[in-house]
DNA sequence: CGACTTTCATAGAAATTTGCTATGATATAG
DNA sequence: CTATATCATAGCAAATTTCTATGAAAGTCG
């Protein structure tokens, strides 16, 4: 039960956009700079973003990337949701599944159900804004 | 961020030794059966659960598992760390950690914190007992 | 225009993890 | 002594993860 590289470092790209004036745009280049991420890397993460909406791009010399809303308006469900997909601790949750010949009686499923939501409504609950400010906060 | 079969075999296999009157001995081939899951990776699964002091076993004919503690006295938390060890969302987190050098700087690392702890106490909240009981009500 | 920079698209590949299966030893009941 | 079960360890194919490689398309700047 981990959280991929790519998950982590989405949300580190997310919050380096964050962090910059809005409308600005960030290279990949700058950000592999200063995240120590391959930058072919990024390019593979920024992706799914982009077609997700949340992040907008320029081409070109002096192109790169930024916020397509406000940190306020994203949260880390949409970051996790948009480069992993659905977002379920067993697959039997995801709303693709087929029908488990076992679910009737499966007593397990409502527990697994429960954690499906206390999760997703963790990662709802948290905006890209409240992760830029909670820097230098926790350990 | 999917728990294995592991750990969703476990929960299955700990809930039939729950289901059964206690003190009596269940073997792994009754449970293979029911739950259609192969008898030699159940062997696998139940061994750390012997080990955490979960369930307890008799050899030889007529031998199998029992839980060694109430059904009350046995939270989701401890079967899966049992089988997977710590739950952590991301390997940072987790107690053996080498130290990350980017840990002061890392905006991230309070949201992940978050999250393990809202897992972490979701998992320590309910009890074998309560999954048992939960038979057959939400789907 | 033409060199340069950056995004964008796709493919491949090494390393790790997952999900088992195989072999055989050890203990117990009847 | 035989059948049955746990226990210990090893091996292995498939899937997933974590990148790297190649190159095209689009934009900036001199």
């Amino acid at each position: 039960m981990k959280f991929s590289t790519k998950d982590r470092y989405a949300l580190r790209l997310m919050v380096e956009l964050a962090n910059r004036p809005p409308e600005t745009l960030l290279s990949l280049k700058e950000i592999s700079g200063s995240q120590d991420i391959s930058l072919k890397y990024l390019e593979q993460i920024v992706t799914p973003l982009t077609r997700a909406g949340l992040v907008s791009s320029g081409r070109g010399s002096q192109g790169g990337y930024r916020l397509a809303r406000t940190p306020q308006q994203i949260t880390t469900g949409d970051i996790l949701r948009a480069v992993e997909g659905e977002i379920v601790p067993i697959p039997c949750l995801a709303s693709e599944a087929g029908e488990c010949p076992r679910r009737a009686l499966c007593s397990t499923l409502p527990f697994w159900a429960g954690l499906n939501d206390v999760i997703n409504q963790y990662l709802d609950g948290i905006t890209l804004d409240e992760l830029v400010k909670s820097d230098g906060l926790g350990l």
